[in-house]
DNA sequence: TCTAACGTTAAAGGTAACTTCAAGGTCAAG
DNA sequence: CTTGACCTTGAAGTTACCTTTAACGTTAGA
């Protein structure tokens, strides 16, 4: 099959699939005489597969490292490993996300607080003590959980673009 | 105080500091006469909070727009407004993540669930098929999500440098 | 035969939040 | 008067994941 045809099939862009190609992400690609790609339909599987992983927060070069050339023929034991190391990166994220939750709450309620008698300045400088008082000796955090973040982002950002530039034309 | 000063009460680099002047975020900074920053006491606390900001999941975009040039005088409307929607977005992702995090601990199960009748190909072969299923309509996030994700991650990354490039001397 | 749709490439652009670099100027101490 | 620590600038580099552009070749159908 074409690119364009697998792009229909997989719902990919075809610049993304020749992306993948050139770093080195998909490899079941042949040329015919004319210069064009020409895909197996396996193809479509991997790409599914990719796509799966990045959306479980793999990043495109984990995915390579993870993927092997003959679907038949895993490394369970990295597979393991990798999946392993995701589902903890994934918890210490929660973790995070629930102390930010927590902290945003604590201070929405703050700000709303006010004494009756108390006026805006006093107020302000009263929220913001207790703002700065968060001894942000919670930070830290592997940087794996970043990364799962990174490749949480970008994929979603495509989905709908609200900031969108627009270009003069 | 001068630039490094600063710098060292906030465990901020002054890289990071002259950045965030030049992008409209600290605007509290004046110049003696040889050119050298100059900043009044109040500068820590406008980076202590931004850094706040920062680390609840806001991008120095929203930051900035938020942030009034009297600390005194807050948009409270503007500001309860941001902060619920940004809760409203970590929950959001709360949920994607534990989505993330069930569809990995299923694969785990899954690939150690190996009958033990059946070959690794066989094996390779079912999991593949499951791990595919999955109808990834699931994927409806908004791009705020999107937005949390990507501020929480650089912050991180600095964090703890482990992919750090090593540039030859 | 023309046209529209499809394919090719390399290179550059975009995002967010910085850092790094080159090429200096300033200042206090010894 | 030199050394070293500190300050300045604008421009370019970084990361991950793509998209866009320009300039061009191929093919199927009317």
């Amino acid at each position: 099959m074409k690119i364009g045809e697998l792009a229909r099939q997989t719902g990919l862009t075809t610049s993304k699939i020749r992306f993948y190609e050139r770093i080195g992400l998909l490899k079941t690609v042949d040329r015919r005489s004319n210069g064009y790609r020409t895909y197996p339909p396996q193809a479509a599987l991997i790409l599914g597969l990719i796509t799966t992983a990045q959306r479980a927060g793999f990043t495109l070069d984990e995915i390579r490292t993870l993927l092997p050339s003959d679907l038949q023929h895993w490394d369970r034991d990295a597979l393991m490993d990798a999946l392993t190391r995701k589902i903890a990166d994934i918890e210490a994220l929660q973790a995070r996300l629930a102390e930010s939750k927590a902290h945003l709450l604590r201070l929405v309620e703050d700000i709303q607080a006010r004494p009756d008698d108390m006026d805006c300045a006093a107020n302000a400088h009263r929220v913001l003590t207790n703002v700065l008082m968060t001894p942000s000796e919670n930070l830290d955090v592997t940087p794996d959980d970043v990364r799962l973040l990174d490749r949480t982002d970008r994929r979603l950002s495509v989905s709908r673009g609200r900031s969108k530039k627009v270009v003069s034309p």
